[in-house]
DNA sequence: TTGACAGGCAAGTTGTGACTTGCCTATAAC
DNA sequence: GTTATAGGCAAGTCACAACTTGCCTGTCAA
């Protein structure tokens, strides 16, 4: 009786403002908190309350997906997506020759 | 201003019942509602109504990650992984070589 | 044609998660 | 020291999604 695995992950990308801080973090990596709401704001057009990002990069953090660094009064996030290969592992996509 | 894409992709396997049924018919592919239904009671443990697995199914299928076909009665469940490959695509995953 | 079986539809309940609000800590500039 | 900046903590609000409940439709066997 195989238990689900990785909860957090799922969790973390279930949420489309998460999916889109880890779109900006692969654009541009290791940026702090302010950074990222403030281009949230002006790139996306979500006007997000830093408390919101906040707690939604501590989700990302607790699914593996984010990692952070504390220098000085600042905190940069970065990215890591070695967690999404499970994703692709646990269900095994069919590979498909464009040209045989 | 990019768009989110796939929120229902997301969305279904956001739930740990869906990614089961998903673990299920990688198992077995082409099972009915009510052999799904027995089969996540007996072999994973959690009693869920057929109102509810049916729902879950309905999401998985509008995510594309199930198709169906009908014959008589019945009501085939089959599963479409390539739904997945857009998530590696979207933060793609650094290769690492286990032996360079 | 009547009963059993496989599945569908829709309204109601409830718990979880996203977001806010308010206040607090720590580092750096002046 | 004082002030501004970068971030943290915790309780409260609210909406959505999972699940239930009840009833209905369609297919097949007797």
């Amino acid at each position: 009786m195989p238990v689900d695995s990785d909860p957090d992950l799922f969790k973390a990308i279930g949420d489309a403002t998460r999916r889109t801080i880890l779109d900006e973090l692969t654009d541009r990596d290791g940026q702090t908190l302010f950074e990222i709401c403030g281009r949230l704001t002006m790139k996306h057009g979500l006007a997000s309350s830093r408390q919101a990002i906040s707690q939604h990069l501590a989700v990302l953090e607790q699914a593996g997906l984010v990692h952070t660094r504390r220098q000085g009064r600042y905190k940069f996030h970065h990215i890591d997506t070695s967690p999404l290969r499970s994703i692709v592992e646990r269900w095994p996509i069919d590979r498909e020759e464009p040209n045989p």
